[in-house]
RNA sequence: GCGAGCGUAGCCAAGUGGUUAAGGCAGAGGUUUGUGGUACCUCCAUUCGUGGGUUCGAUCCCCAUCGUUCGCCCCA
């Protein structure tokens, strides 16, 4: 008989790699807190209609990734594949618009897309990402920018790029996306096979083939940036220059498209070297008609994603995990003792203090060779003897030094002993 | 969806068409029946992802299937 194991594309986080995932966790609500950014949870799925309108049908995501399925009552449901589309879905339905000033909101949460599993590419994976919907100003674009280069940075991932781009607006882009079909055209049969498929489904993407053939093609190809309206091509340069002010280096590369329909003109990706062939960690950009696409009034926004999975590997890739940092391990042994045992672990725990209780029962040589595997600060013994006189003998696990005090006393000055704790926890 | 590689204990890992599947780490017990981090001893896979086939016999060969890794596609 077999076991059941995690389906395919799907994995168990156990707790060795949860240290990681709360790092980075707890940094983004710190500095998402700090520029006023909300966190917003929407459903795991929706309404297969909502993906196929916000990314749009020819998107290789909702034409052959998304775990679409019938519910009983016969809706077409699916699971988010991502949450821009979920968020402004909504930020539509609740009104949000009509509480004035822009929405700045983050949400962290599962995604599904059925993928070929690969190096930092489940099917089930996880998002964190932002969304600042209602302002059409170049500084809202810089600032989620910004917001993500500090992120990363406080996380303490170093050799990132990013890169940048503009895809104008919808005029713009379809000037050049007829200047591009114009100039591919007579080279088609030179093209690879999927480039040549793309040619007339989704020409723009061709742009960020790997085929070398192709890419040598497109060396004389024309740049989005020659087709933007004077009006597009002076934001993209506001742009440019708030991040320049802002210190934050680019690099401006006029290939970079996206894979869903939405984007307008900024769009950016975050690159590491250190991944293989997925090399992007946070991905985003200027959404001005999503909005209204979804029903909503007319409203510019921009936001990005960023897949945890992919930060968590550069993690476990430069740093060792941060230890876990326990006060005391309680042996015990005898039946009284034993008995006093889990009251005096629940009383120091109530306290304050973190308390692991061994349960075995086993000798006590057993027991101290646990505790110190557990790195606790201290070992706490309470056998008969200590049981019969209220009393509690504490080893400090470093230094070997080892006192009897009275269980009453060792709670006495909580602050006191908080600070031997602490002295013990850096010295080891 | 396409191409290639891999699958031996919790982890790392050797191995061979033939009655008993190395070793290391981790774990359990003991030397030490109330004191750890060292040392020594003992234990820890009727079984080699799963199913089928070839064979007198398969962990090893073949097929299928599941999972995984790398690349493509695509994407976070």
């Amino acid at each position: 008989m077999s076991a059941i194991q995690a389906t395919r594309g799907t994995r168990d986080i156990l707790p060795e790699e949860i240290p990681y995932w709360q790092h980075i966790e707890a940094i983004a609500r710190e500095i998402l807190g700090r520029a006023a950014y909300q966190e917003i949870r929407t459903p795991i799925f929706e309404q297969t209609d909502l993906f196929a309108r916000g990314m749009g049908e020819a998107t290789d995501v909702v034409s052959k990734e998304m775990y679409s399925f019938q519910d009983r009552g016969e809706r077409s449901l699916t699971l988010r594949p991502e949450n821009t589309a979920g968020v402004v879905r909504a930020f539509v339905e609740h009104n949000l618009q009509a509480q004035g000033g822009i929405q700045r909101l983050w949400y962290l949460g599962a995604m599904f897309r059925y993928e070929r599993p690969q190096a930092g590419r489940q099917r089930q994976f996880h998002q964190l990402g932002l969304e600042s919907l209602g302002s059409a100003d170049p500084r809202a674009d810089a600032e989620v920018i910004a917001i993500a280069n500090d992120w990363l940075q406080a996380i303490g991932l170093k050799n990132l790029r990013l890169e940048f781009n503009s895809i104008g607006d919808r005029t713009d882009r379809q000037h050049y996306r007829e200047a591009l079909i114009a100039y591919l055209t007579p080279h088609k049969a030179d093209l690879d096979a999927d480039s040549q498929d793309r040619l007339t489904r989704n020409p723009l993407r061709i742009l960020d083939s790997k085929d070398q053939n192709t890419q040598k093609i497109l060396q004389a190809a024309p740049s989005i940036l020659s087709y933007l309206s004077p009006e597009s091509q002076k934001r993209f340069e506001q742009v440019q220059q708030l991040l320049s002010d802002l210190g934050i280096s680019y690099r401006l590369n006029d290939r970079l498209v996206r894979g869903l329909d939405y984007y307008t003109h900024t769009v950016f990706e975050i690159q590491s070297d250190d991944l293989g062939a997925q090399a992007t960690v946070c991905a985003g950009g200027r959404y001005d008609g999503l909005i209204a696409e979804l029903g909503g009034a007319e409203t510019p926004a921009v936001g990005w994603a960023s897949g945890i999975e992919r930060l968590v590997l550069l993690l476990q890739k430069m740093q060792k995990p941060p230890v876990k940092a326990l006060d005391f391990y309680l042996v015990s042994r005898g039946d009284r003792a034993e008995a006093q045992a889990l009251k005096l672990a629940q009383t120091l725990r109530q306290t304050g203090f973190s308390v692991e209780l061994d349960l075995s029962g086993s000798a006590f040589g057993k027991q101290f060779k646990r505790a110190d595997r557990s790195g606790a600060a201290a070992c706490l013994i309470l056998g008969d003897a200590e049981a019969d006189s209220q009393t509690v003998q504490i080893k400090w696990l470093a230094s070997g030094q080892q006192a009897s005090l009275a269980q009453a006393e060792l709670l006495a000055n909580p602050d006191a002993l908080r600070q031997q704790v602490q002295t013990a926890q850096t010295e080891a």
